[in-house]
DNA sequence: GCTAAAATAGAAAGCGATTTCTGTGTGATA
DNA sequence: TATCACACAGAAATCGCTTTCTATTTTAGC
């Protein structure tokens, strides 16, 4: 492929008859330059196609516009809905941002963020659902060159902003909303391996022992993976539990369990939420495309990766690093209803 | 926030007693170095945690090993399975990406494309589902200075390397099948404004008149919209109209406009695939997600994705520029079944 | 042992910008 | 009219790296 060489700024300068200073500086704007000389220059720039190479005006100003983002994968519309979020923030600040995707190992995200400051990128956002993965060391040190800004997990180090919301608050809210819808035979489903599983597991247990209503079978780990993968784990181990457990609800640890749920039940002839009520987490898009649509708590994945974005913008122009919590709300849709 | 600056190849050099050249020749490996000088700069490398600016390399090198990505937006499935497939290829080959959603603005399109130039990219994948929105022209002087791929548009600007799949062949595909199955009363949904709707309709025109039953009440195009929001468009309008127009089979331009039918069918209480045939298009994860799961033209965005990349990367250096066309395959799934 | 070739290392130029430091004209002020 | 401030523009240093171009060792070949 025959690629034309881009313009510099030299060139510029020479077409028009100036410097490169005078260039640069109509530019940049940030010095006076007589109107005409202004004029000319423009015409040199836009005759010449020109584009200022951001490269060597963040290697001359040691500032970067570009900031990095590190998430499992984008096979779980999760992951897709903050980095939507991410991007419509990132973009009206004029900052770019660099995707990778560290499929839940430790090793690859650890690749991933070393890439990401080789290219001098001023923060990163980092999506790391299971915590143990990393390494405490590796993040302190990290944080003490570039501002950092976790999303949903459960890091304590100090210095990085982090954005989220309160799961097990979630929850319980979840769970008190099935209970006064009547349910006391409520099923948990959940994946392996996450802090966020563990939280809701918590949650799940406190609330039912509170109740008096604990049953360990009615606990099911669905085991690994983190991509619509699960909708069939879900419903394959549910299909043959639901029978024999005879719960009133489902509360799962997120929307594509849920869905699986859903699935199991249309399977087994089961009614939702006639028959029984299905409870979600997460609020993904597809938790409102699935007939009957289910409700879910809501974490507002945009919300979460503006959010984050935002404040990484914030900690890179010198802000105080801090965290952000959302807030649960609750969205009631179809597959839910009073226990029978 | 208080960053530590970034140690520099001068740092190195320094602690390690040796010139920067020398430094740079470790790291690069691409010029002998007396084995225990090198390791004297290892260890001044490790100590100071020196990661190599790739902006002042590349600078210098006037290679760039990132390359950029334009998609409308990603709260649609269809882009983000791409950009996995994208991710995927990029990171075998060392690149990273910069990605920017246009959101079916050409205005935002062009302005992105411009602040990827700027920032050096070595090469651009547009998915660009409109082309008229586009000037022509903007894209013949982009391709004169980097390497270009397109996915799944009807670009026929020349220097332009493409990947996607013959729709119109697909569509036929489709139509035959469901002909196969008995069909005769197949409506076709759509959208507005996009040329791969266009390219179907045509073939859904052209196979139905060929069928002599062409009807135009069983054309309907549910206008605007990219996101999810599809699904809720489509199931409105079908709603009323299955009932008076009486289709024993929908052929829908996507899965979301699939699902849509689905959940108006469900709705409107009919049996799928027992009362009527569903048939979608794409092949995105949701239409294996929903329950029953939906018959579709796949376009494994997947393989859409790293071939473009592959492609791409191919082009950067030096590769001419082509065409390539992914096979159509049709995955028969729980939506479709013979006419009564 | 002597010379040619290879191995090894440093100095310095250059990548494309920004910015400080200087130096001019020019209009305003005294 | 002399002076001062300011508007305007160029020269040159600099950012962190790669890569010639040189210069010095080693090593090899005979």
């Amino acid at each position: 492929m025959d690629v034309k060489k881009q313009a510099t700024i030299v060139d510029v300068a020479k077409k028009a008859g100036v410097s490169v200073a005078t260039v640069s500086r109509v530019v940049n704007g940030n010095y006076p330059v007589k109107q005409d000389t202004k004029e000319r220059v423009k015409e040199a720039i836009s005759s010449l196609n020109y584009v200022p190479n951001v490269q060597a005006r963040e290697l001359n100003t040691r500032k970067s516009s570009t900031i990095g983002v590190v998430v499992p994968g984008l096979h779980n519309m999760f992951f897709a809905e903050v980095i939507d979020g991410i991007e419509d923030a990132v973009r009206q600040d004029g900052f770019s941002f660099l995707l990778n995707c560290a499929k839940n190992d430790p090793m690859q995200e650890m690749n991933a963020i070393n890439a990401l400051v080789a290219r001098n990128v001023s923060g990163i956002i980092v999506i790391s659902p299971n915590t143990k993965n990393i390494s405490e060391r590796f993040y302190e040190e990290l944080v003490a060159r570039v501002p950092l800004v976790f999303i949903n997990g459960y890091h304590r180090i100090k210095g990085v902003s982090y954005v989220g919301n309160d799961e097990k608050l979630g929850s319980q809210m979840a769970l008190e909303y099935l209970s006064g819808l009547g349910h006391k035979d409520i099923m948990f489903v959940r994946g392996a391996k996450s802090d966020s599983y563990d939280i809701k597991e918590e949650a799940y247990r406190q609330f039912m022992e509170a109740n008096g209503s604990l049953r360990e079978d009615y606990i099911l780990n669905i085991g690994e993976g983190n991509g619509v993968e699960t909708v069939d784990s879900a419903m394959n181990a549910l299909q043959g539990l639901i029978p024999r457990l005879k719960p009133t609800a489902i509360c799962c640890c997120n929307d594509l369990m849920a869905v699986g749920a859903l699935n199991a039940c249309k399977r087994l002839g089961l009614s939702v939420p006639k028959d029984i009520s299905i409870m979600g987490y997460d609020n993904i898009s597809l938790s409102r495309l699935v007939e009957p649509k289910i409700t879910t708590m809501d974490q507002n994945m945009f919300q979460l990766g503006s959010n984050a974005a935002k404040l990484l913008i914030e900690n890179i122009h010198g802000g105080q690093s801090k965290r952000i919590m959302l807030d649960n709300v609750l969205i009631e849709r179809e597959t839910t209803g009073i226990s029978m």
